[in-house]
DNA sequence: TCTTGACCTTCCAGTTGATGGAAGCCCTAT
DNA sequence: ATAGGGCTTCCATCAACTGGAAGGTCAAGA
């Protein structure tokens, strides 16, 4: 297979993949005229990738997660450590863009949104931490 | 006031005052040995965009909210667009990571996390055909 | 006066995970 | 022979900083 076929059959697109072979995620052979050659283990790994990714885990986690995955040896416990992690760094991302949201949400339905220059939501901006009160 | 008091005063590192005068966002003086002079109305700024930032607002965003809060013919409409973009972006954002975290508690929850090497989450990342994050 | 140490300056590089584009081979079909 | 895709490499760019090196400035203390 040649990358444009892998890039079709894992949804990843060629750039991407060519992006993982030089952070060395996937080392595909080599064809006589210099093209790279893909193989279904390849194919297998770039779909793993691209799960992997697509549930958030970063291209570290990645790697380990797929050295892992070629392990026989590995423990779920290892497994389980790094998915444990992610998911502690999704939580405190969840509880902060909520927070943004509760904020921004009252924000948006205080402010009138018409012609007139007066606005809470910049009042909000401009009120907090230090020096209020000159201009507009 | 030299960048260290506005730094302590405003919240943000002092890279992080030179950044935004690197790109506009503040034009401090300057004092004839070079050091940058902010004036209250720079401290006020800087808070200002601290807010927005902490508020998840873009670099872009701050620079158009600036703008607005600096123009007395402002309308809150041109106010309440941005701030509603930005709650759409933060909704969508909130939504990718709820279905992500929905998919990966359950793994974790069904994964043994022992010594044993057979794991629902490795499982997982095999077993899908693409990339995209889709069901099981 | 000299020295120490805190503070300030600029510039360069790196972070994350790709993505866009240019210049130029390779292959197939007409 | 030429046109068109597809493939290659390399370089630049995005966000929003952050770290560090090399060096100038200033106030205080011995």
């Amino acid at each position: 297979m040649n990358i444009g076929d892998v890039a079709e059959r894992s949804g990843l697109p060629a750039k991407t993949i060519r992006y993982y072979e030089d952070i060395g995620l996937v080392r595909p052979g080599r064809d006589t005229n210099g093209y790279r050659r893909f193989c279904e283990s390849d194919l297998h790994k770039l779909a793993f990738l691209g799960r992997a990714r697509s549930l958030g885990f970063s291209i570290e986690d990645c790697r380990s997660l797929m050295a892992l995955y070629e392990d026989r040896a590995r423990t779920s416990f290892e497994v389980r450590e790094i998915a444990r992690d992610h998911l502690a760094r999704i939580e405190r991302k969840l509880e902060e863009l909520q927070e943004m949201h509760k904020t921004l949400s009252h924000l948006v339905a205080e402010c009138a949104g018409d012609d007139r220059p007066d606005c809470p939501i910049l009042r909000d901006l401009a009120s907090h931490g230090g020096a209020c009160g000159g201009e507009p």
